[in-house]
DNA sequence: CGTTCAATTGATCAGCGTCAAACTAGGTGG
DNA sequence: CCACCTAGTTTGACGCTGATCAATTGAACG
């Protein structure tokens, strides 16, 4: 374990209030390792044996029933994924696989509960962070009870359009059967989903959508403060 | 308060590790309300003013958006609810209504947050609590994200067999267009999804359920753990 | 005994998935 | 530098799942 790993985790607001000697202790044992693209890094019935830190790349988690599959969440650096496993000692509930080369620091699972139950000051922002966790998933849960997918990519849409600057143009930061599949969707009715927003205003151009009529697409897209993120 | 809701909170494994003095303090400003059937209790983009403790009666948590209205989950007593929002000091994210008459324990959200910085033991209990609805959604998301609704439908009564002893026969505890809504359809093709599961061996009379041929149920199914509640 | 609302049934339609084929872009080797 | 390969994407045709609309049946309650 060395310095920057530890200052990496401590930028964290999950891990900011750790008293010094518990997060050493926590990070004993813990390891930073690179993975190359599409790697698996475990599967949903395994048992959780690390919470893991995401420091540079691309991870997402997704599940699996009977013969189909759909992406749950991306994970972007820097976050932590599977607290929620970590501390219940339970299986991860949620696969993961690499979408591009990824630093990833795994701390064992058996450290964090353990610094969970000596820390006072993790115990509170383990709490914080888990609330949002969850909010999280009902979002996302809402969004694809309520909307229809030609809707959830307009909003999708709107969202990206608001992290990258409000500039009317993005750059899709994954790639479109990714995107699908977040979305609920197959690739196929994707590119059906971007021609039905062609009378709204999109234009895409491989990775690259612009758009043209942002009052139009907020009129189809409804977006709610309580199901999009912010 | 009187003794008796204090021993009602003090049975939840939320509050047993709670010292006395701070589950005093904690309950000090909350009140027991009994409210009639299809009372709105809250809207999802209300503030959270309260924890919830649902000791007796039926509680529907839902969320709309456009002019749909989707059901996210139940609430059975003795259990608290939207204890994430509390936390966070934020909005409720779900709206909810009594499905019957109901009783409950509202707790001031402000207590509960200040229990949470003062009381370790409360505070592991809410890491654990949390944990645990964290999964429960992520199973919901699961469920109507990989299966078709007679599959969703199927596993459902699979569920509430085990739950009601193994006997073959169950008894739905909500009315048919509700429990259409949580798993995601309308009541028109709950009627229908179990017309498609006669040839599996399900008859239904009413409320009542009588599952024939239990091997040939779960076929369909596909039941899996880490979908359905145990 | 009538009112009311849930549940069912039928007909139809929209949304989305599946399958197959064509097209495109990025990378590799000749 | 170009031909070629591979994998992602797009397009078209078709079919299934589930929603909508309308009408009927059934059950609970005053």
């Amino acid at each position: 374990m060395r310095t920057s790993e530890k200052e990496i985790v401590r930028s964290l607001p999950l891990f900011s209030e750790m008293a010094e000697d518990h997060l050493d202790e926590m990070l004993t044992g813990s390891f930073l390792q690179r993975f190359p693209a599409t790697v698996v890094l475990f599967s949903e019935s395994d048992h959780t044996d690390f919470l893991h830190v995401l420091v540079d790349g691309q991870v997402e988690l997704y599940a699996s029933a009977n013969n189909r599959e759909g992406t749950m969440t991306l994970i972007k650096p820097v976050a932590t994924f599977v607290l929620a496993s970590a501390l219940t000692d339970s299986a991860y509930q949620l696969s993961a696989r690499t979408l591009e080369s990824s630093q990833i620091l795994m701390i064992p699972a058996q450290n964090v509960r353990t610094a969970m139950s000596n820390d006072q000051g993790f115990a509170q922002k383990a709490v914080r962070e888990l609330a949002l966790c969850y909010h999280g998933v009902v979002r996302a849960y809402k969004n694809i009870k309520l909307r229809t997918a030609v809707e959830r990519l307009a909003n999708y849409i709107i969202v990206q359009n608001r992290r990258q600057g409000e500039t009317g143009v993005i750059k899709l930061p994954i790639e479109k059967r990714t995107l699908a599949s977040m979305l609920g969707m197959t690739p196929e009715n994707l590119s059906r989903a971007f021609a039905t927003l062609k009378p709204y205003g999109i234009r895409v151009d491989g990775a690259e959508i612009c758009i043209e009529k942002p009052g139009d697409l907020e009129t189809l897209a409804k977006p709610s403060e309580l199901i999009d993120a912010h």
